[in-house]
Formats: C-alpha cells, sequence, structure tokens
DNA sequence: CGGGGTTCCTGGCCGC
DNA sequence: TGCGGCCAGGAACCCC
C-alpha cells in the first residue's frame, strides 16, 4: 500500500520531469473517481507537492482566458495505484484493463494512473480547496514539519479516545501513516497499539519513532510487497527491512517473544506482547 | 462532531 | 483441475 515513502518516492521522481510541462490530451475510466482526470487538458504542470499521501500537482491554464485560474489535480493511489511516465505514448496500452487515466504531455511522454481495485481517486480542485476530500480537508500535520514538536503531537493523539493505532491511521495527528509504517513505527518505539492514550514520554518516542521508519522508508524508495511501484516501473527496497508488518507468529527481533497479530478496528495489527506489553 | 459500521473492488489464495 | 467463497485494506459515506 502506498504511504507517505512511497508517495514521496514518486513525487520526487517525477516532479522535475513534469515540470513545465503541458498536458495535450488526456482520457480516464468512466467512473467518477477518474473522470477528473481529463478537466485539465492545455493545463501546465507548475509544481508537484505531497500532503500525508495525496499527492498534489498544481497547474496554470496554457493560455491565461478570463475565468481560468491555477488548478490543483489532487492523486491518492489507494492500495494499488501507481503512476508512472513512459517516454513513448504509442507504445502505452491504452486498453489496460487497470490504466484508469492517461495524460499526453507536450515532450511527448506519457503519465499513466493503473489501479488494479479501484480504490484510488483523483479530484481537480482550486488551491486548497479540498472539502470534497475530507482526509485531505483535515489532515494532521507533515511527519517532517519543523513545527510538528512531542507537545503537539501529543495534543493530537488526545483528541481522541480511539485505540492509538487507529487514531494514527485517521491521518489527523499526523499525515501519512499507514498500516505498514504504524506496525513498525509503534514496535520500534514500543508502544501497544491497543492503548488509547498516552503521556508526554511516549509521545515523544513514538513520533521519533514515526520519523525513523518513514526515513528510511523513502531512503529505500519504498515498501514494494505486491502492487507498489516507482515512476519507472521499479520496486522499493524497504521491504527488506521490515519487523513487525507481516511477521506475525516469527520472532521478535528484539527479544524472540513471538509476534501476535490480530484485526483491531478492521485492521491487521501486528506487535510484541512482551515488548510493547501494555 | 466523533465514532462505529458499511461500501467500494479484484487478484490471490484456500478448500473441496 | 476447476471453481465457489473469502479476504485485504484507505478513505468516503451514512447514521446515530
Amino acid at each position: 500500500m502506498p504511504e507517505l515513502p512511497e508517495v514521496e518516492t514518486i513525487r520526487r521522481d517525477l516532479a522535475p520531469r513534469l515540470q513545465g510541462r503541458t498536458i495535450r490530451q488526456s482520457d480516464a475510466h468512466w467512473s467518477a473517481k477518474f473522470t477528473p482526470a481529463t478537466a485539465i487538458d492545455h493545463y501546465r504542470f507548475v509544481d508537484l507537492t505531497r500532503r500525508g499521501k495525496f499527492l498534489i500537482a498544481s497547474v496554470e491554464p496554457e493560455l491565461a482566458r478570463s475565468g481560468d485560474g491555477p488548478m490543483e489535480l489532487v492523486v491518492h493511489l489507494g492500495m494499488t495505484g501507481r503512476l508512472q511516465l513512459h517516454s513513448d505514448h504509442a507504445g502505452v496500452d491504452l486498453d489496460h484493463p487497470h490504466l484508469r487515466a492517461w495524460w499526453l504531455l507536450d515532450d511527448g511522454h506519457t503519465l499513466t494512473f493503473h489501479d488494479i481495485r479501484r480504490f484510488g481517486r483523483i479530484h481537480v480542485v482550486p488551491p486548497g480547496q479540498y472539502q470534497a476530500m475530507p482526509t485531505l480537508h483535515h489532515l494532521g500535520p507533515e511527519p517532517f514539519d519543523p513545527n510538528l514538536d512531542s507537545r503537539l503531537f501529543h495534543r493530537l493523539l488526545s483528541r481522541s479516545r480511539r485505540h492509538l493505532k487507529t487514531n494514527l491511521l485517521s491521518q489527523r495527528p499526523i499525515a501519512g501513516v499507514g498500516n505498514i509504517y504504524a506496525d513498525e513505527a509503534l514496535w520500534m518505539a514500543k508502544i501497544n497499539p491497543k492503548i488509547r492514550r498516552l503521556g508526554l514520554e511516549r509521545s515523544e518516542r513514538l513520533l521519533v519513532a514515526i520519523q525513523e521508519v518513514l526515513a528510511l522508508g523513502i531512503d529505500n524508495r519504498g515498501t514494494t510487497l505486491r502492487d507498489y511501484r516507482t515512476a519507472d516501473g521499479g520496486t522499493g527496497s524497504n521491504q527488506f527491512t521490515l519487523t513487525t508488518y507481516g511477521r506475525g507468529g516469527q520472532v521478535c527481533l528484539r527479544c524472540n517473544y513471538l509476534l501476535d497479530s490480530v484485526v483491531l478496528d478492521g485492521r491487521t495489527t501486528t506487535w510484541c506482547p512482551s515488548c510493547q506489553a501494555r
């Protein structure tokens, strides 16, 4: 599943290659989740940023006409979404069953969005107008925001009494943490995923752990377990560093106790009952 | 407004 | 071998 490190890897690869390019032509799958992709023909890519797991491309009209202003193309990859840039439009299979949208650029390259399970989404909105995307609208701070310290993180976590891991996955206390990196960070911080409140000290440990596992994930160009690919079709290598996610029933790498795995609030959750005891 | 439950999807896997 | 059934999983959506 693409989480912050996967989306950031794609962003870094695509940003310099999209900047300044104008969309000549586009098409999208019939679903309303993807049709907005075709709303920005003849717009130029100005910038490519990221908030949490959302990729945000700033675009402006190629020819400024009255009533046209800058827009944002917002892409969420869902579970199985892939964004790839192809140098040869003729080589792109426009009838591929998983192709959900494509954009032909003025340099002949084609940006494609494939998504097997159709959990991804594409929006085109005026800059900052995120009401149609509640999670983005209420998104917590970026994990590497210099204004985010343990006191602020503690305050944001304290707004909900749901299980700590469920709280993290809501994207409200902090942006970009999904199931994989949540399990990894909680293990690193030695915190039980089922607790409902935590003090300043554990908030600090958790924040540092989240920053560490995300930074490692970015360094490794993401975690490729099945579907995730980089913008050039390559795989990440962070799957080889995972300590917790997907390791239920195997030994804890810290204490040799057997990792337990349960479904917590609908999400598979793996943790060490010994060193992440309540 | 927070929280709980449901839905969207389809490939992969399990069991008979 | 073939096939029905089941499941993962982020976020929107609905309702209380």
